[in-house]
DNA sequence: AAAAACTATCAATAAAAGTTATAGAAACAC
DNA sequence: GTGTTTCTATAACTTTTATTGATAGTTTTT
């Protein structure tokens, strides 16, 4: 038995096809189905049922898979128990960010981690956290940045900021003229919010459900884009909440229109987040450095009440 | 990488000679000499600093000799988890037991385990407790039975039976006319006890020390087996503690000297224990079945209070 | 019924792991 | 010190294993 077989297997679990997962591996199709043969032969079980279309695993293979995914992550963890004593940060690194993070966040920090880790490859990608989960625990992603507490067991987090709700009230609104707002006076019904799968709008109708139940989850209107919320706003369909950092490259026409909250502020936490296994964790650290020093600088914000992500 | 360097690399640090380790693994020295050069010029680190006589590891080389014991268990793993699919219950299964418990218990099991499960190849070695510790811990024992419990963490334990401890009491001792004897009668200081390294020795001193405090550990005499223990007695150099088991081959003529305490007796908990990473659980639990079988019938203790088998 | 998609098998080749023989360095004995 | 022993590295060679390209055989799709 060796590791390459053990990714093999893994490969062609996961793409359910010798052929594509060959491709991913960077071999031939046959040397997939003759290595994973002689694993099959030498433990004397069929770890793919064949027989079926796509190809599916079988009851034992999916217990072999589970255990080939450990064996394969900890034999990866080697090479990084080097560059952890040797100080070296690179190599590829796979992060994803959530929408609503994804267009302030990024151009804040993403220059300035290049340029003290010039050696790390970072593929990032924009998902929504349900996604950014899934992909964490299968090893598709090496880390993440999303709102939290997530309360999954196999995922750690690390707090980066709070970032406070702030109102984006256009003229005509009841609220409008109001200087601050407060919590009690949101009303889930005038309320524009993203679509679903953003777990920015669930922190929203958690936020809205603490002071109000609402037995109907009849939204008017819901949109994909922060930018696209704020001109609905515009257009007087109603009020909508914006995370903080979004407000500060508003224009100055609108920036009447922004409300913050009495103390304390609605707030979401921001964290990376990452697998329990803790692979690549000097570069998880590296980021956390980089994001935090930064983020020091733009949000001073104190006494915030975190709102949940998780739909309820 | 393969797992055949990460246990090469093993073999080298457990023997410190590449000679000696090329022979467990049944290769030749040079392979393990370029295997593991190739993985350190792969990694790019020294594992081991062969200027060292006998060889010793580098920083580096001891968290990666950690880490590559993981993933060679962890690749065990998966021939354990296609056998507990299966049912099979066989191949190489390594168990330690205590001095005190093999002679009485061994012979008990073994014959009726050996024919319930024919394709176990049993290797039986007799070690003290620290042993049998320190063996568990680095893989070269699957599971053993010993006096618990233990608390240490990284080793699990299930419990095969109680077992009382028995005075032996040979004629003209102060208490060899009592008929129960109470463990508040008990003296460290008439006591026979087996050699350091034997837990049930600690075991019998935690007991005398529970009721009378002795500064001064001087033990007249000491022996290596509990045979010896009892013909010591016999000739009036004092009294023993034997545990119940061993009472059952006693002869007619010695049985009179056989005095029980009143209850709660002390007893000892005999365990079979194991790492915690459960490898070979299905042979372990095989073995728990037929020892918890047989014992039935054999002790039928209740009340009984457990002593601690560790020196303190 | 034909085409497409997919896996297994075969023969050939490239790569690797392993072996024997031996050189060279360090430790040991006297 | 010198000779001996012990041990690891290196080299040349052999065996084994992994991989490939070509292709046959199946199942699915159209």
């Amino acid at each position: 038995m060796t590791i390459t077989q053990l990714y093999y297997v893994l490969a062609v679990a996961e793409n359910q096809n010798f052929t594509k997962a060959a491709a991913k591996c960077f071999v031939t199709q046959p040397t997939l189905s003759m290595q994973i043969q002689k694993l099959e032969d030498q433990l004397g079980v069929q770890i793919f049922d064949r027989s079926k279309k796509p190809i599916e695993l079988t009851n034992i293979g999916r217990k072999i898979v589970t255990q080939a995914r450990n064996i394969v992550n900890e034999s990866y963890r080697i090479q990084d128990i080097v560059d952890q004593q040797k100080g070296f940060i690179g190599g590829e690194f796979k992060l994803g960010i959530i929408p609503t993070v994804m267009p302030t966040l990024l151009p804040m920090f993403l220059k300035s981690f290049i340029k003290k880790h010039p050696k790390v490859k970072l593929k990032i990608e924009e998902l929504t956290t349900e996604e950014i989960i899934t992909r964490i625990k299968d090893g598709h992603l090496d880390a993440a940045i999303a709102a939290t507490p997530l309360e999954d067991d196999s995922i750690k987090e690390r707090v980066l900021y709070f970032e406070p709700f702030v109102s984006y009230i256009p003229k005509g609104h009841r609220l409008h003229n109001n200087n601050k707002i407060d919590v009690s006076e949101l009303d889930i019904n005038d309320m524009l919010l993203l679509e679903d799968g953003h777990c920015f709008r669930d922190g929203v109708i958690n936020l809205c459900k603490a002071f109000k139940s609402h037995s109907e989850d009849q939204f008017q209107l819901e949109s994909g884009s922060i930018e696209t919320l704020i001109k609905l706003s515009n257009e007087g369909l109603g009020m909508t909440l914006l995370p903080y950092l979004h407000t500060l490259d508003i224009n100055d026409k609108e920036k009447g229109n922004l409300h913050y909250f009495n103390e304390p502020s609605p707030a979401r936490e921001v964290s990376i987040i990452y697998h329990k296994s803790e692979l690549k964790m000097h570069i998880i650290e590296a980021l956390q450095d980089v994001i935090s020093g930064i983020i020091r600088g733009a949000i001073a914000f104190q006494n915030v009440k975190i709102i949940s992500p998780l739909a309820k």
